[in-house]
DNA sequence: AGCATAAATGAGAATAATTCTCATTTTTTT
DNA sequence: AAAAAAATGAGAATTATTCTCATTTATGCT
């Protein structure tokens, strides 16, 4: 009986509260679970939202190697877990897919090196959409995502610009 | 008098039917006039649009060194002539900035890795503006410049998606 | 025009980010 | 629990970019 509150427990704990666990996740995309593997989703489950890789290598200093950190980052854009993109300072930049996250865009400040997730309304959105269709007649094009990338400077003292508002 | 003739001559060629020459444009600006200043912006010039730091190496091999191609680049930037960029298979792009160019945004084709310049209406550029205006206040972010970027396959053959359409 | 000074260049070494290699360890399959 | 397959760690290799420094080129001055 008690083993199986335990378990109830667990379930509505990863599920409901902290949303699927590292495992879960892998085991769902079909790939062996391994220690790398669930360190780094782990990270990236923490940090929701954009991380450096340099960010990830440093937190995941001694736990992970670097050619195995590299490994797991392509292991994870392969099964379409991971968005890879880059900044204006030409960082390497990466972000869970998770399903329940709306798409969105980034924000990059000059002076802090900060990415900052943005949604933009439904209005806009639809507005893009129909543009992109334009842009897909226009130049014979099928177009399977987009992005708007917006640059500029965070006003307070840097890394406050992180704290949802 | 015939001199005369051929000076107005390059006058109207260059400045009304070619655009600026390329040391006009460096003398415009204040750097001093090279052969490897005028090679790199000559090449800028006649693709006018984006254009990979390789294609530009292989146009100019052997008469750019490479780390002097890379510094060209960069002086182009801090003068504001140059925008660089970043594809999603990591490769650099250039693209000169012209005062007579529309504010445009980038196309990717993942299949042959071409960059196109794409315009969207100006509706829609208004719309994204007030957009930005609320993601300043939301962030508190002075936001200075924003790009779309649009990702997809030519559904062409390749190559042929650059021709204007 | 010609010289002195400052700036730019070429060639290749140095650096940084990412990928690759391969012997060992871990995971999965049976 | 053993065999087969896959993943890992450590460091070498690769690639893109920057740096160094001796030489060349451009600019300002007379």
């Amino acid at each position: 009986m008690r083993i199986i509150l335990i378990f109830l427990f667990e379930f509505f704990y990863y599920t409901l509260i902290m949303g699927k666990s590292s495992k879960q996740i892998l085991s769902e995309h079909n790939v062996s679970i391994t220690n790398p593997r669930i360190l780094v989703l782990e990270v990236l489950l923490d940090n929701k939202g954009p991380v450096t890789v340099d960010e990830l290598q440093n937190v995941l200093n001694n736990k992970v190697a670097k050619s195995t950190l590299y490994r797991v980052l392509n292991d994870l854009k392969k099964i379409n877990l991971l968005h890879e993109f880059t900044s204006p300072e030409n960082t390497t930049v990466v972000e869970l897919i998770l399903e329940d996250r709306a798409h969105h865009h980034h924000l990059f400040c000059s002076d802090c090196g900060e990415v900052i997730d943005v949604e933009l309304s439904n209005k806009f959105e639809d507005f893009l959409a129909a543009e992109i269709k334009k842009i897909e007649k226009k130049f014979n094009f099928k177009i399977s995502d987009h992005r708007v990338e917006m640059f500029g400077q965070c006003t307070d003292q840097c890394k406050n610009c992180t704290t949802d508002s």
